[in-house]
DNA sequence: CCTTTTTTCAAACGGTCGTTTAAAAAGAAA
DNA sequence: TTTCTTTTTAAACGACCGTTTGAAAAAAGG
């Protein structure tokens, strides 16, 4: 009866488990939340509905256990590159281009990673935010509250004389740039008649910290220079 | 048994067909497209579910003609604002500031507009540009089109050295970033702790003015200097 | 081996969905 | 009023939804 702990604990269940995920990963990031039934879920993964209910108890919990078991590794990287950063940097304040680039570059390698280079997947993380599911939210808030906090901390460090509520509104757009980037991502090459190539992710990365770092700047200085005159 | 033509023809009904437009902006904006049913729908706006199938053929049409009764006013403003620049300018290339500024202003004008301040109806224009519904992407074409080939047009005069290639992406970037911003809106109160406020939706366009400007010039600038390097 | 727990499965349950039908009601034109 | 078209309505249609049940199969422990 029991539906796992949160744990990979040892299971001695076939793939079943890992197939199910993989299989509503695939779906989801094609077709929405609402627009997959757990039957088609089962299908693909080769087992019935039963299987799925017993293993996430609901299609809520099995869309939980999917944003978490990809999202986690990329935040865990985030971190890691931040204190990385924070080692090399002798105490100073880090520059926003660090910053940033600790937020952001790990998304790449989580959209070229374990399933092949699936760009695709990380619209489904987009999809996921701008979703009303409300259950979607607290969900959000474990995945990424932590997360947000510790870079804000760096933030303030790196801009002593900004104010708090501008620090929170321009991490608020890189976050949103960031997010509409990879949602809308696919538009980008009809959009450009198709001279802009939507499967080099890392180019889209780069660019994207080049653009989220100037905005930031950009509009910290500008705030700064309206309360000086 | 017409369905009626598209223009604002001379009919006969009483409001019942606005009336379903207004039920439909709300429970769609609070719920998303696949969230609400058509019965909810009808229910709203006092009438049953065969009187929305008369009027609008079908679900997907209801949402469709919900969409483009919103979004072409500001499309059309944008357009307004952009040729008034033009004719402000004696010729000159107009400098990425105005260009946004026509962008972006007329976003404000309709989250604070006929219905009252309804902050919240541009979360809905996000969220139909990350739904996975492929009928949606014909409608994004259609509105949406036209506009951004005349605002790459102008950005093209104001930046007579950038590549195309870098153009189309840094104005994808500030699309992305609107559309990130707006349907994400809400989070910022929390992620906040309150600091920051929802309801100020001119604080937030002038703000995120100045990003999108700071990120398109900070990116065009980065890449030309790469080239030149 | 037998017992116990975990995993899989086919089938069904109760509901709700978008859409359609066919007839009544309401207006416009005469 | 009578005729014709447009609009509204209650009721039903067929399909599919998330979830549950209860028993069979598989794996683990003894």
């Amino acid at each position: 009866m029991m539906v796992e702990d949160s744990q990979k604990s040892t299971t001695r269940s076939s793939g079943t488990k890992a197939r199910i995920l993989t299989a509503a990963e695939h779906l989801f990031t094609a077709r929405g939340f609402a627009g997959v039934t757990m039957r088609e879920v089962a299908r693909r993964a080769s087992t019935n509905v039963a299987s799925a209910h017993y293993h996430f108890g609901s299609k809520e919990g099995l869309v939980i256990e999917m944003l978490r078991h990809r999202i986690a590794p990329i935040n865990a990287e985030r971190l890691r590159l931040l204190k990385e950063a924070k080692h090399h940097s002798g105490g100073k304040p880090l520059k926003p281009f660090i910053i940033f680039k600790a937020l952001l570059l790990p998304i790449g390698q989580a959209a070229t990673g374990s399933t092949g280079p699936d760009s695709r997947f990380m619209q489904l993380v987009g999809r996921s935010f701008t979703e009303p599911a409300s259950f979607l939210e607290k969900v959000h808030r474990r995945l990424f509250r932590e997360l947000s906090d510790i870079f804000m901390v760096e933030l303030r460090r790196s801009h002593p004389k900004a104010q708090e509520e501008d620090l929170f509104w321009n991490l608020h757009f890189v976050v949103a740039t960031m997010l509409g980037a990879l949602a809308n991502h696919r538009r980008l090459v009809p959009f450009s008649g198709g001279l802009c190539n939507d499967q080099d992710v890392d180019e889209m990365i780069q660019r994207l910290i080049v653009f989220a770092v100037g905005g930031f700047t950009a509009s910290i200085e500008n705030t700064k220079a309206k309360a000086n005159q």
